[in-house]
DNA sequence: TGCAAATGCTTTGCGCGCAAACTAACTAGT
DNA sequence: ACTAGTTAGTTTGCGCGCAAAGCATTTGCA
């Protein structure tokens, strides 16, 4: 009851849909971020990775997936990469050989506090309200929930 | 000033960013799309660009390439793809013969009817009211606008 | 104790997404 | 008409994102 009256036909376009306009706004995202982090040597994914372990280090592969929700299939190759630039290490855990610990490197540490920043920066660009934001955010979350839950 | 107080250090999570809730609930509507358009051997950037033709056909690349907001370097091999697929072709355009004109062929025009209900049909999967859906709709738009634009 | 199942991670293959380099065709300015 | 510059599209290379298959190590249980 709250739609908004869809376009006519005669100038329909691929935005009406939410999942387009989702879509190609993680798409713009994702390209406003690399010039960025290129500074860093990090793309969004590893960037990710990064902020997941400044938040809690010496986590697991299979943990660090979780936080970051992202598959271990990509993880993996993403960690190596990160290790291959010196930001940290996999170290074989003592106890299950089967896990591999990630640890920050003082490099990967040293990234903390200018990195973070960036995310504010991006934001400071963008002429939405914080309110807005944080109901993207919301909004966004709860559609993860939606589509996971199933 | 309408923020919502972020986490205490603690507790703190990668799903306190805009960024990076949009990245995970793109990652998981396409999670979502898969399983429903295998069934029409169509991806979702496939089926992007078979929406955009259904809205109007003959289109050449860069006109496609507009209205999906998709790349030229990522588009050409999509749609080769869906010409072997036997969905549309390409042809050269008679009065500039470096335009391709795309054009859908009778499989490619059957898909419509069928395939376009699958938006709905995700959507009613989700427990978000139309308002909502329409609130994210927009906001993704305008962040795309604000990050484009520069 | 032995062995099947589960767990943690890696590898492979494919389709994007995009920058950069390239080719061919068209346009403009002289 | 010649050429410099623009435009349309392709190709290459790299890093995801993910399904599926593979390989150790560990756990559970008979």
């Amino acid at each position: 009851m709250t739609d908004k009256l869809p376009n006519t036909p005669a100038d329909a376009t691929l935005s009406d849909n939410v999942c387009f306009a989702l879509y190609t706004a993680t798409n713009a995202l994702m390209r406003a971020y690399r010039p960025l982090l290129e500074r860093y040597e990090l793309t969004y994914p590893q960037y990710l990775v990064m902020q997941a372990l400044w938040l809690q280090d010496r986590m697991s592969l299979t943990q660090v997936s979780k936080s970051t929700r992202l598959d271990m299939g990509t993880l993996t190759p993403i960690v190596k990469r990160l290790e291959t630039k010196g930001f940290l290490q996999r170290h074989a855990d003592a106890t299950d050989e089967r896990k591999k610990v990630i640890v920050l490197t003082e490099s990967g540490k040293q990234l903390k506090l200018e990195a973070l920043a960036l995310k504010q920066t991006l934001l400071d660009k963008v002429a939405m309200s914080s309110g807005e934001v944080e109901q993207l955010r919301q909004l966004c979350l709860t559609l993860t929930q939606e589509l996971t839950h199933n």
